[in-house]
DNA sequence: GAGTGTTTAGTAAGTA
DNA sequence: TACTTACTAAACACTC
Protein backbone atom coordinates (compact mmCIF):
# COMPACT_ATOMS: atom_id res chain seq x y z
CA UNK A 1 0.00 0.00 0.00
CA UNK A 2 2.80 2.37 0.71
CA UNK A 3 3.90 1.85 -2.43
CA UNK A 4 1.46 4.25 -4.17
CA UNK A 5 3.66 7.26 -2.86
CA UNK A 6 6.32 5.66 -5.14
CA UNK A 7 4.64 3.98 -7.39
CA UNK A 8 4.62 4.91 -11.06
CA UNK A 9 2.41 2.65 -12.16
CA UNK A 10 -0.09 5.55 -12.59
CA UNK A 11 2.21 7.41 -15.52
CA UNK A 12 1.18 4.14 -17.54
CA UNK A 13 -2.44 5.75 -17.73
CA UNK A 14 -0.87 9.14 -17.00
CA UNK A 15 -2.90 10.98 -20.23
CA UNK A 16 -1.03 13.55 -21.67
CA UNK A 17 -3.31 14.32 -24.06
CA UNK A 18 -6.41 15.15 -21.54
CA UNK A 19 -8.99 17.04 -22.23
CA UNK A 20 -9.14 20.60 -23.26
CA UNK A 21 -11.02 22.57 -21.07
CA UNK A 22 -11.55 25.60 -23.63
CA UNK A 23 -12.93 23.13 -26.26
CA UNK A 24 -16.22 24.43 -27.45
CA UNK A 25 -19.25 22.73 -27.40
CA UNK A 26 -20.48 23.57 -30.68
CA UNK A 27 -18.66 24.78 -33.52
CA UNK A 28 -17.66 28.73 -33.47
CA UNK A 29 -19.15 31.19 -36.14
CA UNK A 30 -17.82 30.54 -39.48
CA UNK A 31 -16.74 27.62 -38.76
CA UNK A 32 -17.96 24.44 -40.78
CA UNK A 33 -20.06 21.44 -38.93
CA UNK A 34 -17.42 19.55 -36.47
CA UNK A 35 -19.50 15.96 -37.94
CA UNK A 36 -16.39 15.25 -40.62
CA UNK A 37 -13.97 16.65 -38.18
CA UNK A 38 -13.64 14.60 -35.43
CA UNK A 39 -10.12 12.92 -34.49
CA UNK A 40 -8.88 9.21 -34.14
CA UNK A 41 -9.91 8.87 -30.22
CA UNK A 42 -12.80 6.26 -31.39
CA UNK A 43 -10.96 4.84 -33.76
CA UNK A 44 -7.74 4.56 -32.06
CA UNK A 45 -9.20 3.42 -28.63
CA UNK A 46 -12.26 2.08 -28.61
CA UNK A 47 -11.91 1.14 -25.09
CA UNK A 48 -12.51 4.30 -23.79
CA UNK A 49 -10.27 6.68 -21.58
CA UNK A 50 -8.49 6.54 -18.47
CA UNK A 51 -8.02 9.56 -18.19
CA UNK A 52 -5.36 10.52 -14.73
CA UNK A 53 -6.39 13.20 -12.43
CA UNK A 54 -3.40 14.19 -13.08
CA UNK A 55 -3.71 14.79 -16.54
CA UNK A 56 -2.57 18.52 -17.29
CA UNK A 57 -5.01 20.49 -19.41
CA UNK A 58 -4.18 19.89 -23.29
CA UNK A 59 -5.59 23.77 -24.04
CA UNK A 60 -2.16 24.64 -24.11
CA UNK A 61 0.43 22.92 -26.07
CA UNK A 62 3.47 25.05 -24.81
CA UNK A 63 2.41 24.18 -21.28
CA UNK A 64 2.67 20.47 -21.68
CA UNK A 65 4.72 20.53 -24.90
CA UNK A 66 2.74 17.59 -25.84
CA UNK A 67 0.58 17.63 -28.72
CA UNK A 68 -2.30 16.04 -28.63
CA UNK A 69 -2.08 13.24 -31.24
CA UNK A 70 -0.19 10.24 -31.61
CA UNK A 71 0.26 9.46 -35.63
CA UNK A 72 0.21 11.76 -38.60
CA UNK A 73 -2.83 13.50 -39.62
CA UNK A 74 -3.96 12.23 -43.35
CA UNK A 75 -6.51 13.61 -45.43
CA UNK A 76 -9.32 11.19 -46.17
CA UNK A 77 -10.68 10.22 -49.77
CA UNK A 78 -10.42 13.04 -52.39
CA UNK A 79 -12.11 15.76 -50.77
CA UNK A 80 -8.63 17.77 -50.17
CA UNK A 81 -10.51 20.16 -47.53
CA UNK A 82 -11.42 17.21 -45.75
CA UNK A 83 -9.60 17.77 -42.22
CA UNK A 84 -6.92 15.77 -40.89
CA UNK A 85 -7.34 12.97 -39.24
CA UNK A 86 -5.04 10.82 -37.49
CA UNK A 87 -4.68 7.49 -38.62
CA UNK A 88 -1.71 6.12 -37.90
CA UNK A 89 -2.55 4.59 -34.42
CA UNK A 90 -5.44 3.25 -35.71
CA UNK A 91 -3.51 1.99 -38.48
CA UNK A 92 -2.95 -1.96 -37.57
CA UNK A 93 -0.22 -2.36 -39.14
CA UNK A 94 1.90 1.07 -38.43
CA UNK A 95 4.63 0.87 -36.20
CA UNK A 96 2.59 3.20 -34.11
CA UNK A 97 0.01 1.46 -32.91
CA UNK A 98 1.50 -0.36 -30.60
CA UNK A 99 2.80 2.84 -28.69
CA UNK A 100 -0.53 4.32 -29.09
CA UNK A 101 -2.07 1.33 -26.88
CA UNK A 102 0.03 2.26 -23.94
CA UNK A 103 -1.01 5.43 -23.78
CA UNK A 104 -4.47 7.10 -22.81
CA UNK A 105 -6.66 8.49 -25.48
CA UNK A 106 -6.73 11.81 -26.65
CA UNK A 107 -9.41 13.93 -26.36
CA UNK A 108 -11.17 14.90 -29.16
CA UNK A 109 -9.52 18.84 -30.23
CA UNK A 110 -11.36 20.06 -33.35
CA UNK A 111 -9.16 21.72 -34.92
CA UNK A 112 -11.11 22.50 -37.59
CA UNK A 113 -13.58 24.38 -35.69
CA UNK A 114 -11.91 25.33 -32.77
CA UNK A 115 -10.39 28.71 -32.69
CA UNK A 116 -8.32 29.46 -29.43
CA UNK A 117 -5.53 26.10 -29.64
CA UNK A 118 -3.44 26.51 -31.79
CA UNK A 119 -2.45 23.64 -33.84
CA UNK A 120 0.55 21.81 -32.59
CA UNK A 121 2.17 21.22 -35.73
CA UNK A 122 4.66 23.55 -37.06
CA UNK A 123 4.42 25.56 -40.25
CA UNK A 124 6.46 22.76 -42.32
CA UNK A 125 4.43 20.43 -41.22
CA UNK A 126 1.68 22.04 -42.40
CA UNK A 127 2.75 23.12 -45.62
CA UNK A 128 3.24 19.97 -45.74
CA UNK A 129 -0.42 18.33 -44.99
CA UNK A 130 -1.50 21.24 -47.34
CA UNK A 131 1.09 19.86 -50.04
CA UNK A 132 -0.57 16.32 -49.63
CA UNK A 133 -3.90 17.26 -48.91
CA UNK A 134 -4.02 18.59 -52.69
CA UNK A 135 -2.63 15.72 -54.66
CA UNK A 136 -0.93 18.00 -56.93
CA UNK A 137 2.67 17.36 -57.58
CA UNK A 138 3.15 21.51 -57.04
CA UNK A 139 0.92 24.06 -55.16
CA UNK A 140 0.84 27.88 -54.91
CA UNK A 141 1.18 29.51 -51.46
CA UNK A 142 -2.41 30.50 -52.23
CA UNK A 143 -3.32 27.06 -51.84
CA UNK A 144 -1.48 26.40 -48.48
CA UNK A 145 -3.24 29.32 -47.22
CA UNK A 146 -6.44 28.35 -48.05
CA UNK A 147 -6.08 24.59 -46.61
CA UNK A 148 -4.51 25.44 -43.20
CA UNK A 149 -7.23 28.01 -42.75
CA UNK A 150 -9.90 25.79 -44.04
CA UNK A 151 -8.70 22.81 -41.82
CA UNK A 152 -7.46 24.88 -38.71
CA UNK A 153 -9.92 27.97 -37.48
CA UNK A 154 -7.13 29.06 -35.41
CA UNK A 155 -5.29 30.10 -38.70
CA UNK A 156 -8.67 32.35 -39.64
CA UNK A 157 -8.96 34.14 -36.97
CA UNK A 158 -4.93 34.72 -36.19
CA UNK A 159 -3.33 37.52 -37.31
CA UNK A 160 -2.03 37.49 -40.74
CA UNK A 161 1.68 37.14 -39.69
CA UNK A 162 1.37 33.35 -39.62
CA UNK A 163 0.97 34.11 -43.47
CA UNK A 164 4.78 35.46 -43.35
CA UNK A 165 5.70 32.67 -41.57
CA UNK A 166 4.26 30.20 -44.12
CA UNK A 167 6.66 32.09 -46.52
CA UNK A 168 9.62 32.20 -44.42
CA UNK A 169 9.20 28.46 -43.82
CA UNK A 170 9.07 28.11 -47.51
CA UNK A 171 12.09 29.81 -48.73
CA UNK A 172 13.57 29.08 -45.85
CA UNK A 173 13.34 25.25 -45.95
CA UNK A 174 15.47 23.05 -48.25
CA UNK A 175 12.84 20.60 -48.38
CA UNK A 176 10.70 22.70 -49.99
CA UNK A 177 11.12 23.51 -53.96
CA UNK A 178 9.97 26.11 -55.26
CA UNK A 179 8.79 25.53 -59.20
CA UNK A 180 8.63 28.64 -61.62
CA UNK A 181 5.47 29.48 -62.95
CA UNK A 182 5.50 29.25 -66.50
CA UNK A 183 5.35 32.30 -68.67
CA UNK A 184 1.91 30.91 -70.23
CA UNK A 185 0.39 30.15 -66.79
CA UNK A 186 -1.67 33.24 -65.32
CA UNK A 187 -1.30 34.30 -62.02
CA UNK A 188 0.79 35.43 -59.28
CA UNK A 189 4.04 33.54 -57.70
CA UNK A 190 5.72 30.26 -58.32
CA UNK A 191 4.41 26.53 -57.17
CA UNK A 192 5.87 25.10 -54.36
CA UNK A 193 6.77 21.29 -53.41
CA UNK A 194 8.34 18.95 -51.83
CA UNK A 195 11.68 18.69 -52.97
CA UNK A 196 12.14 15.02 -54.40
CA UNK A 197 15.53 15.07 -53.28
CA UNK A 198 14.21 14.85 -50.10
CA UNK A 199 12.01 12.38 -50.31
CA UNK A 200 13.97 9.58 -48.98
CA UNK A 201 14.62 11.49 -46.20
CA UNK A 202 10.58 11.37 -45.74
CA UNK A 203 10.56 7.59 -45.60
CA UNK A 204 13.61 7.35 -43.51
CA UNK A 205 13.19 10.35 -40.95
CA UNK A 206 11.03 8.86 -38.45
CA UNK A 207 12.95 11.14 -36.06
CA UNK A 208 11.47 14.65 -34.83
CA UNK A 209 13.37 17.48 -36.07
CA UNK A 210 15.14 18.48 -33.51
CA UNK A 211 18.72 18.93 -33.10
CA UNK A 212 20.69 16.73 -35.61
CA UNK A 213 23.52 15.03 -33.52
CA UNK A 214 26.67 14.99 -34.57
CA UNK A 215 27.11 11.68 -36.12
CA UNK A 216 23.93 12.21 -37.36
CA UNK A 217 26.35 15.04 -39.19
CA UNK A 218 29.13 13.01 -39.97
CA UNK A 219 26.62 10.76 -41.22
CA UNK A 220 25.20 12.53 -43.99
CA UNK A 221 28.43 15.09 -44.67
CA UNK A 222 31.06 11.75 -43.96
CA UNK A 223 28.95 9.06 -45.70
CA UNK A 224 30.26 6.81 -48.44
CA UNK A 225 31.46 8.36 -51.26
CA UNK A 226 28.85 6.68 -52.95
CA UNK A 227 26.73 8.98 -50.86
CA UNK A 228 28.58 11.88 -51.52
CA UNK A 229 26.08 12.87 -53.72
CA UNK A 230 23.05 11.80 -51.79
CA UNK A 231 21.16 13.91 -50.54
CA UNK A 232 20.44 12.32 -47.67
CA UNK A 233 20.14 13.54 -44.24
CA UNK A 234 18.71 11.64 -41.37
CA UNK A 235 16.91 14.42 -39.61
CA UNK A 236 14.99 16.03 -41.99
CA UNK A 237 15.37 19.51 -43.57
CA UNK A 238 17.79 21.43 -43.17
CA UNK A 239 17.46 25.28 -43.37
CA UNK A 240 18.34 26.44 -46.62
CA UNK A 241 21.38 28.70 -45.06
CA UNK A 242 22.16 27.10 -42.00
CA UNK A 243 24.08 28.77 -39.51
CA UNK A 244 27.74 28.04 -41.23
CA UNK A 245 29.62 28.41 -38.01
CA UNK A 246 29.33 25.09 -36.62
CA UNK A 247 31.28 23.21 -39.19
CA UNK A 248 33.51 22.08 -36.03
CA UNK A 249 31.66 19.16 -35.32
CA UNK A 250 32.06 17.25 -32.52
CA UNK A 251 32.61 14.28 -33.33
CA UNK A 252 32.25 12.92 -29.98
CA UNK A 253 28.86 14.24 -29.86
CA UNK A 254 26.13 12.03 -30.94
CA UNK A 255 23.35 9.86 -30.09
CA UNK A 256 25.34 8.33 -27.85
CA UNK A 257 23.70 4.61 -27.25
CA UNK A 258 21.10 3.16 -29.36
CA UNK A 259 18.96 2.77 -26.55
CA UNK A 260 19.28 6.39 -25.75
CA UNK A 261 18.24 7.10 -29.80
CA UNK A 262 15.43 4.88 -29.63
CA UNK A 263 14.02 6.11 -26.51
CA UNK A 264 14.28 9.43 -27.79
CA UNK A 265 12.09 7.90 -30.96
CA UNK A 266 9.82 6.69 -28.49
CA UNK A 267 9.44 10.09 -26.50
CA UNK A 268 8.99 11.55 -29.79
CA UNK A 269 6.00 9.18 -31.00
CA UNK A 270 4.52 9.68 -27.65
CA UNK A 271 4.83 13.39 -27.65
CA UNK A 272 2.61 12.70 -30.98
CA UNK A 273 4.90 15.27 -32.66
CA UNK A 274 3.47 15.56 -36.30
CA UNK A 275 6.60 16.06 -38.74
CA UNK A 276 7.05 15.68 -42.29
CA UNK A 277 8.80 12.19 -41.75
CA UNK A 278 5.09 11.45 -40.31
CA UNK A 279 3.30 12.58 -43.10
CA UNK A 280 5.07 10.91 -45.67
CA UNK A 281 5.54 7.72 -44.12
CA UNK A 282 1.44 7.67 -44.20
CA UNK A 283 2.03 8.66 -47.93
CA UNK A 284 4.61 6.31 -48.63
CA UNK A 285 3.59 3.50 -46.23
CA UNK A 286 0.70 1.94 -45.73
CA UNK A 287 -1.14 4.12 -43.77
CA UNK A 288 -2.09 5.50 -47.00
CA UNK A 289 -4.47 3.67 -47.28
CA UNK A 290 -6.92 5.84 -45.48
CA UNK A 291 -6.56 7.81 -48.66
CA UNK A 292 -8.93 5.41 -49.52
CA UNK A 293 -8.34 5.06 -53.42
CA UNK A 294 -5.34 6.60 -53.62
CA UNK A 295 -2.15 4.34 -54.55
CA UNK A 296 1.49 5.22 -53.94
CA UNK A 297 2.01 6.75 -57.53
CA UNK A 298 -0.27 9.16 -56.57
CA UNK A 299 0.93 9.94 -53.57
CA UNK A 300 4.20 9.92 -54.85
CA UNK A 301 2.47 12.71 -57.48
CA UNK A 302 1.11 14.44 -54.54
CA UNK A 303 4.57 14.75 -52.97
CA UNK A 304 5.88 15.89 -56.40
CA UNK A 305 8.35 12.71 -56.49
CA UNK A 306 9.88 13.16 -59.68
CA UNK A 307 11.45 9.94 -60.71
CA UNK A 308 14.53 11.09 -61.53
CA UNK A 309 16.42 8.83 -60.35
CA UNK A 310 17.47 5.60 -61.84
CA UNK A 311 19.24 2.40 -60.50
CA UNK A 312 19.91 -0.37 -62.27
CA UNK A 313 20.00 -4.24 -61.13
CA UNK A 314 17.82 -6.86 -59.35
CA UNK A 315 18.22 -5.36 -56.04
CA UNK A 316 15.72 -2.71 -56.90
CA UNK A 317 12.68 -4.19 -55.92
CA UNK A 318 13.94 -6.26 -53.17
CA UNK A 319 15.20 -3.03 -51.49
CA UNK A 320 12.12 -1.51 -52.61
CA UNK A 321 10.15 -3.57 -51.49
CA UNK A 322 11.96 -3.82 -48.05
CA UNK A 323 11.48 -0.33 -48.00
CA UNK A 324 8.32 -0.12 -48.49
CA UNK A 325 7.48 -3.04 -46.07
CA UNK A 326 10.68 -2.33 -43.87
CA UNK A 327 8.42 -3.36 -40.80
CA UNK A 328 7.28 -6.74 -42.33
CA UNK A 329 10.47 -7.41 -43.95
CA UNK A 330 12.48 -7.20 -41.43
CA UNK A 331 9.80 -9.44 -39.06
CA UNK A 332 8.45 -11.62 -41.22
CA UNK A 333 8.79 -14.51 -38.53
CA UNK A 334 6.02 -12.75 -36.78
CA UNK A 335 3.31 -14.30 -36.91
CA UNK A 336 0.91 -13.90 -39.51
CA UNK A 337 -1.75 -12.53 -38.20
CA UNK A 338 0.78 -9.25 -37.30
CA UNK A 339 1.37 -9.18 -40.72
CA UNK A 340 -0.27 -6.05 -42.48
CA UNK A 341 0.24 -3.99 -45.19
CA UNK A 342 2.97 -1.48 -45.41
CA UNK A 343 4.32 0.83 -43.84
CA UNK A 344 7.47 3.15 -44.90
CA UNK A 345 9.88 2.02 -42.84
CA UNK A 346 10.49 -0.36 -39.69
CA UNK A 347 9.28 1.23 -36.23
CA UNK A 348 12.57 -0.19 -34.23
CA UNK A 349 10.27 0.92 -31.05
CA UNK A 350 8.07 -0.97 -31.53
CA UNK A 351 9.34 -4.00 -33.74
CA UNK A 352 12.95 -4.39 -32.10
CA UNK A 353 12.05 -7.65 -30.91
CA UNK A 354 10.74 -8.40 -34.24
CA UNK A 355 13.90 -7.66 -35.74
CA UNK A 356 15.99 -9.74 -33.30
CA UNK A 357 13.77 -12.37 -34.17
CA UNK A 358 14.79 -12.19 -37.84
CA UNK A 359 18.34 -11.10 -36.90
CA UNK A 360 19.69 -14.75 -38.05
CA UNK A 361 18.66 -13.63 -41.34
CA UNK A 362 19.87 -11.07 -41.06
CA UNK A 363 23.50 -11.98 -40.57
CA UNK A 364 23.85 -8.85 -37.91
CA UNK A 365 25.37 -10.70 -35.30
CA UNK A 366 28.36 -11.26 -37.62
CA UNK A 367 29.09 -7.88 -37.46
CA UNK A 368 28.95 -7.67 -34.09
CA UNK A 369 32.80 -6.93 -34.15
CA UNK A 370 31.71 -3.48 -35.56
CA UNK A 371 31.15 -0.20 -34.13
CA UNK A 372 27.71 1.45 -35.11
CA UNK A 373 29.50 3.80 -37.39
CA UNK A 374 30.53 1.04 -38.95
CA UNK A 375 27.35 -0.95 -39.15
CA UNK A 376 25.76 2.18 -40.26
CA UNK A 377 27.47 2.68 -42.69
CA UNK A 378 28.08 -1.14 -44.07
CA UNK A 379 24.24 -0.37 -44.55
CA UNK A 380 23.79 2.99 -45.80
CA UNK A 381 24.40 2.46 -49.63
CA UNK A 382 21.88 0.32 -49.43
CA UNK A 383 19.42 2.31 -47.46
CA UNK A 384 19.91 5.07 -49.70
CA UNK A 385 19.71 3.24 -52.84
CA UNK A 386 16.54 1.40 -51.74
CA UNK A 387 15.08 4.86 -50.89
CA UNK A 388 15.39 5.41 -54.75
CA UNK A 389 14.68 2.67 -55.74
CA UNK A 390 11.47 2.92 -53.72
CA UNK A 391 10.62 5.80 -55.44
CA UNK A 392 10.90 3.99 -59.13
CA UNK A 393 8.70 1.44 -58.65
CA UNK A 394 6.34 1.89 -56.19
CA UNK A 395 3.57 -0.75 -57.43
CA UNK A 396 5.84 -3.93 -57.72
CA UNK A 397 6.87 -3.59 -53.65
CA UNK A 398 3.15 -3.04 -52.68
CA UNK A 399 2.39 -5.69 -54.91
CA UNK A 400 4.82 -8.59 -54.50
CA UNK A 401 6.70 -7.53 -51.05
CA UNK A 402 7.11 -10.91 -49.42
CA UNK A 403 8.63 -13.20 -52.35
CA UNK A 404 11.27 -11.02 -53.40
CA UNK A 405 12.40 -10.33 -49.56
CA UNK A 406 12.63 -14.18 -49.11
CA UNK A 407 15.31 -13.81 -51.80
CA UNK A 408 17.61 -12.15 -50.24
CA UNK A 409 16.38 -11.71 -46.32
CA UNK A 410 20.81 -11.29 -45.79
CA UNK A 411 20.32 -7.83 -48.02
CA UNK A 412 17.96 -6.10 -46.07
CA UNK A 413 18.98 -2.82 -45.94
CA UNK A 414 19.23 -0.74 -42.30
CA UNK A 415 18.14 2.76 -41.98
CA UNK A 416 20.03 4.75 -39.45
CA UNK A 417 18.17 3.83 -36.76
CA UNK A 418 17.57 0.29 -37.80
CA UNK A 419 21.16 0.00 -37.26
CA UNK A 420 20.77 1.47 -33.76
CA UNK A 421 17.55 -0.90 -33.00
CA UNK A 422 19.31 -3.69 -33.92
CA UNK A 423 22.87 -3.00 -32.05
CA UNK A 424 20.66 -1.99 -29.42
CA UNK A 425 18.42 -5.03 -29.68
CA UNK A 426 21.24 -7.57 -29.84
CA UNK A 427 23.10 -5.95 -26.88
CA UNK A 428 20.10 -5.18 -24.62
CA UNK A 429 18.24 -8.48 -25.42
CA UNK A 430 20.43 -10.67 -26.01
CA UNK A 431 22.38 -13.27 -23.94
CA UNK A 432 25.72 -12.22 -23.64
CA UNK A 433 27.50 -13.46 -26.37
CA UNK A 434 24.65 -16.34 -27.24
C1' DG B 1 -1.36 48.12 -54.17
C1' DA B 2 -1.53 43.40 -53.13
C1' DG B 3 0.62 39.24 -53.22
C1' DT B 4 4.83 36.78 -53.31
C1' DG B 5 9.57 35.60 -52.17
C1' DT B 6 13.98 36.39 -49.77
C1' DT B 7 16.66 37.70 -46.10
C1' DT B 8 17.95 39.27 -41.52
C1' DA B 9 17.33 39.62 -36.68
C1' DG B 10 15.60 38.39 -32.37
C1' DT B 11 13.39 35.24 -28.96
C1' DA B 12 12.16 30.93 -26.69
C1' DA B 13 12.63 26.22 -25.86
C1' DG B 14 15.01 21.96 -25.98
C1' DT B 15 19.29 19.43 -25.77
C1' DA B 16 24.23 17.97 -25.19
C1' DT C 1 26.91 27.26 -21.65
C1' DA C 2 26.67 26.50 -26.44
C1' DC C 3 24.04 25.09 -29.97
C1' DT C 4 19.91 23.87 -32.84
C1' DT C 5 15.32 24.42 -34.04
C1' DA C 6 11.02 26.77 -34.48
C1' DC C 7 8.77 30.84 -34.46
C1' DT C 8 7.97 35.79 -35.10
C1' DA C 9 8.67 40.24 -36.98
C1' DA C 10 10.27 43.13 -40.25
C1' DA C 11 12.43 45.06 -44.34
C1' DC C 12 13.01 44.86 -49.01
C1' DA C 13 12.51 43.53 -53.88
C1' DC C 14 9.86 41.68 -57.43
C1' DT C 15 5.65 40.56 -60.12
C1' DC C 16 0.93 40.86 -61.44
Amino acid sequence: MDDSLTSLHWLQNFSILSADPERPVGAGPGCPSTQEHLYLKRLCFPGGSSDSPSSPPAADTATTGMPRYLGSPVTSGSDSSAAPRFSSCAHPGNGYSQLSMQTSPPEEVDYKTNPKVKPPYSYASLICMAMQASKQPKVTLSTIYNWITENFCYYRHAEPSWQNSIRHNLSLNKCFKKVPRQKDEPGKGGFWQIDPQYADMFVNGIFKRRRMSSNQYSSSTNRPSNLAGSPYQPQGCKRKHLSHTKNHVKATRMTDSPLLAREAHKADILKGDFDLASVFDDVLGGTYSNFEDLDINTALNALGCDMEVSVQGRQHSVGLSRWCNGGDAIGQSQPVGHQHQSYGYMDLSTTSMDCMASMGELHIPQQLHLNQDQVLQSHLPQFDEASIMFLEQPEEAVLHPWEEIKEEPQEIPLTLDQGFGLCEGFFTEMQPWE
